[in-house]
DNA sequence: GAGATTGTCAAGTGAATACTTCAGTATTCG
DNA sequence: CGAATACTGAAGTATTCACTTGACAATCTC
């Protein structure tokens, strides 16, 4: 499987129209026509907004005859998670330490 | 608490130079100026980042005479942890119903 | 107090971005 | 076939955004 850009995971994600879109999917697979409908937004918006979430892997897409169906990848939010979760432990340990520091502090009060 | 607004964490986060202030500080506190010395980037373009970190509650920072102490705060990334949670629940729910669904079908088959 | 350090404010610039419209191209349907 | 549907591409526009410069303010150090 090709990589998953963090950064152009969080930069689609950055936009609401795009997060709308995502969470419209959440409910299941759409042509891309139907996933405009509801936004208030033409259908060449979405397909440029389609591009940046396919980009980033969070969501895949496939044309069929003429209609192009939409559906969430998890591909994209998984590496998110993990750049998240990698941060997260980096910074706990090192609170971790801060707090064992305190304690010692304390002892030798 | 106040409310983290998951529309700036992701702003905040989908920017690369504020994103290495975050690993920058994720090793300890720092003054603004020292943040700022290994990026190209003026002191003023740093204050700037700052208040979109601050904002997003990816950061905290208190000023001590001079000198703006910046450091890392948890609520920001925390709150992205539990959007991004909601939504994968949601879609592995659906895609759960949807084995099941498929499941049957074997066994009518 | 003089001079250096550290940060802040206001205003400006260039590039990126989310849109639009208009003009196509395939595909399905009567 | 011809008309409607579903999308695609190119080009333009208005706003946002990251960044700069330059002037100022507060604090520390000698």
């Amino acid at each position: 499987m090709p990589k998953v850009n963090i950064d152009r995971v969080l930069h689609a994600l950055a936009d609401p129209t795009r997060r709308a879109m995502l969470d419209r999917l959440g409910a299941g697979p759409l042509p891309a026509s139907r996933l405009a409908a509801p936004l208030a937004i033409t259908l060449t918006a979405v397909g440029q907004h389609l591009r940046v979430l396919e980009a980033s892997r969070l969501v895949r897409t496939e044309k069929v005859g003429r209609v192009r169906t939409c559906r969430i990848e998890t591909a994209g939010l998984s590496a998110l998670e993990q750049w998240i979760g990698d941060r997260r432990s980096l910074w706990e340990r090192r609170l971790d330490r801060l707090g064992a520091v305190l304690a010692e502090d304390d002892k030798g009060e």
